[in-house]
DNA sequence: AACTATCGCAACCGCAAAACT
DNA sequence: GAGTTTTGCGGTTGCGATAGT
């Protein structure tokens, strides 16, 4: 009962969209809106398969896309929402207006891991990587009682060494051998950890996330049913209507409360932005 | 200047679940 | 209800850019 191929893969494009291909793709969507993604590539003469178009359209044409850099906040706010949600980028893109949730999920890939790390907290279960290393890792690392420094016991030292140069990290930077890349959910924290007095006073506040939240948020965690459910009429409408059946037949939508402002973001630009969405790209509800 | 290593991002892949027939 | 199709998600890979030697 194999799946047929979503698309005709022998004459398709991969790689990297071109200029003209991504102006096909807008100008076919702002015609006809975001339809079944199978036909798009067809009717809008992109040589492309649908899930590759759609995707370029989700992660980097749609208009509401805010580039740039992640701010402070919204650093926090994906480390929070992660602490509640884990790798659920989706739900989490779903409470940063503008960001998608590939650009998240690289993101903690390359960065909020590394902070974390640097705070001493395992990016997956937020907690102290000393606990960590009492209850779950004890064969796979060692510490160093001398410096406070948790290693790997198979340790081998790369051949160079990037340092954590992120945010005010300065003072685990120096000559730590922390090296990252490449690294896996599953795999290890970094080679050496400093935990400094400032720091851990950083663990202890960044492990109590769950106890600072007000965890009466549902989180909006979608839909009462399923998380994944759509609207039955979200298929059959025409793409012109469907953003207005969105609107108004969502229930689930409507009873939504903007997650920065429960976290804690209330007066932020986040929340501005939440209130205000304007695109027609809604993701979160005002009501407050 | 040339080479190598690392980083960061865009895109792809496989799978599960929802929707459809 | 069963089988098929489509969509969306999360993990992974590929590659260009940049830094380091």
């Amino acid at each position: 009962m194999g799946r047929s191929p979503c698309c005709e893969k022998a004459h398709t494009n991969k790689g990297a969209w071109t200029k003209e291909e991504d102006q096909r793709l807008i100008d076919y969507i702002r015609a006809h809106g975001e339809g079944c993604w199978r036909s798009l590539p067809k009717a809008a003469g992109l040589l492309r398969c649908g899930k590759s178009c759609r995707l370029r359209w989700i992660n980097y044409l749609r208009p509401d896309l805010k580039r740039g850099n992640f701010t402070d906040e919204e650093d926090e706010l994906i480390i929070k929402l992660h602490s509640l949600l884990g790798n659920k980028w989706s739900l989490i893109a779903g409470r940063l207006p503008g960001r998608t949730d590939n650009e998240i999920k690289n993101y903690w890939n390359t960065h909020i891991k590394r902070k974390l790390l640097n705070r001493g907290l395992d990016p997956q279960t937020h907690r102290p990587l000393n606990q960590i290393h009492n209850h779950n890792n004890f064969n796979k690392y060692t510490i160093n009682n001398n410096e406070g420094i948790i290693q790997p016991k198979n340790l081998i030292k790369p051949k160079s060494e990037s340092s954590f140069d992120d945010d005010n990290n300065t003072s685990t930077t120096n000559n730590n051998n922390c090296s990252t890349s490449g690294m896996t959910a599953d795999e290890e924290p970094p080679q050496n950890v400093q935990l400094h007095q400032q720091e851990q006073k950083q663990v202890h506040s960044s492990t109590h996330y769950q106890e600072n939240l007000n965890l009466e948020l549902s989180i909006g965690l979608a839909p009462s049913n399923s998380a994944h459910s759509r609207p039955l009429q979200q298929r059959k409408q025409p793409q012109q209507q469907k953003q207005v059946v969105d609107y108004d037949k969502s229930f689930e939508v409507k009873q939504a409360v903007c997650l920065c402002w429960q976290l804690g973001f209330g007066r932020s630009e986040l929340c501005k932005n939440c209130t205000q969405n304007s695109n027609g790209f809604r993701r979160y509800i005002t009501g407050l």
